[in-house]
DNA sequence: TAGTCTAATTAGACGCGTCTAATTTTCGAG
DNA sequence: CTCGAAAATTAGACGCGTCTAATTAGACTA
């Protein structure tokens, strides 16, 4: 059995997609691969001649492609691990489905075997303790720009609305990166604001569990200057107001 | 700001490596580059000449390297992501370390900002939400071995270990692979058996959401022959009574 | 059946990222 | 200051994966 990432990333998706051109039409030219991989026919040859060095289709020149019983066991596992991680990624992340088609079509070729199966431990494990979740995730997503008010997880069925362990967890770390005066530190928990804001901060590394510093600091607390891993940036109040930290220890 | 992605996995790994370096060692020779790269030294030079083509680093013959301010920052954002994603793996889908290494020093590079910002998102709200989510997970994959006594999880605090609704919906998926007849077919809900025969299925393709049908049996169903994504498979019988399938509809 | 269009292939090129085998430069010990 | 070792660089090669342009084979049409 051909371990997944034993080929190059460019030879798995060839063989994935003639799997696919052969279940949907019965078999797969060489214009068709070279469409659906938007790549050049010319190009296609080389790749078949690589893969039927390794035994994983059977091709020779203007003949007909197929796949070997390898080649076929190969792509469908490929695809497998395709549309589970695209999934997983929409029903659990809310990734949305063209960007998880994308991602999923990568991280297929890179994922450790071991990563895979704990990713599927995980997703059965949420569909099974019967937690929701998903949906308590997804509430908590849909109400990140409307936050503020103080309310982490604002579903109406939730179990731990009024959960003393919750509130004792987040007033354990209600410090702001803009209650920081020059000179201290603080490790992120987690960023509160809406998704512009939170995009922008964790585009530029802002992210749990970094460590930020405060360099220095303008009379009105805008702008303020950190330094993040010993790179320095510049932030707005908003945005230093919407870093909630932990507790220094 | 240079976005992720925009060069190649290793010219953003050489960038990492020069940005660890110069943090550690205040310098970043091109024999150090090399040994972490597990290059030769004269692979190193090309490279460093395509990222001074970028402004990321700078460097002349002879000279010494350091980080243009635009790939100080493309640097830390790697390195950001680096130690996010390997820090995600392993407090949450509870991955070795060394593996979780490997495979965020891969999604570094090929996760889009924005699976990455979910990801980011999702592991706040697991923080946050007071479910305690980790360590029922933790439970969960502790138990898979000894499970089988009707139990999925047997966290002594958790609050739905009475819960009706969980209840209802095991009951709702007891059909296994094996009381299935030929021609029957179902769609796979999870894997309960112990690590070594839920390893061998996953990678076989068993994946949560597949649709499988049974092909034929022999007489005391022991191997049974399926079909997954139109390719043919033999399962032992031990493996096939694993197999958890969503009532078919 | 000859003509025409399209699919398939070949030829030749290129950039990336690596290598090995020289060669040159640098630097520190004596 | 000299010399030898280590570091840096150059030269030349290779495989992958792509391209464009030219050619060939096939298949359909009139
Ligand atoms: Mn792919
Ligand atoms: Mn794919
Ligand atoms: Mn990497
Ligand atoms: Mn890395």
């Amino acid at each position: 059995m051909m371990k997944i990432g034993a080929l190059s990333e460019s030879l798995e998706d060839y063989l994935e997609i003639i799997y696919q051109l052969i279940q949907e039409t019965k078999e797969a030219r060489i214009k068709d691969i070279a469409d659906r991989k938007n790549v050049s026919m010319s190009s296609v040859i080389p790749a078949l001649r690589r893969l039927s060095k390794e035994n994983l289709v059977n091709y020779k020149t203007r003949g007909i492609v197929t796949l070997t019983s390898q080649g076929q066991n190969l792509a469908a596992r490929l695809l497998g691990r395709h549309e589970f991680v695209k999934y997983f990624l929409m029903s659990l992340l809310d990734v949305p489905e063209e960007i998880a088609e994308r991602d999923a079509c990568l991280f297929e070729h890179y994922m450790s075997p071991e990563t895979f199966r704990k990713m599927v431990m995980f997703f059965e494990f949420v569909d099974t303790c019967g937690m929701n979740i998903r949906s308590h995730f997804e509430d908590y997503i849909a109400n990140l720009d409307k936050q503020g008010d103080g309310e982490i997880c604002p579903a109406p069925e939730c179990p731990f609305k009024n959960d003393s362990f919750r509130r004792r967890q987040r007033w354990g770390m209600v410090k702001t990166l803009s209650s920081l005066s020059p000179g201290e530190s603080g490790r992120v928990a987690r960023v509160q604001a809406d998704t512009a804001i939170r995009q922008r901060l964790i585009d530029m590394g802002v992210l749990p569990n970094v460590v930020i510093t405060v360099e220095r600091m303008a009379p009105l607390g805008d702008p303020i200057e950190i330094k993040l891993r010993g790179y320095h940036l510049s932030l707005r109040k908003e945005e230093a107001d919407a870093i909630i930290l932990y507790p220094s220890t």
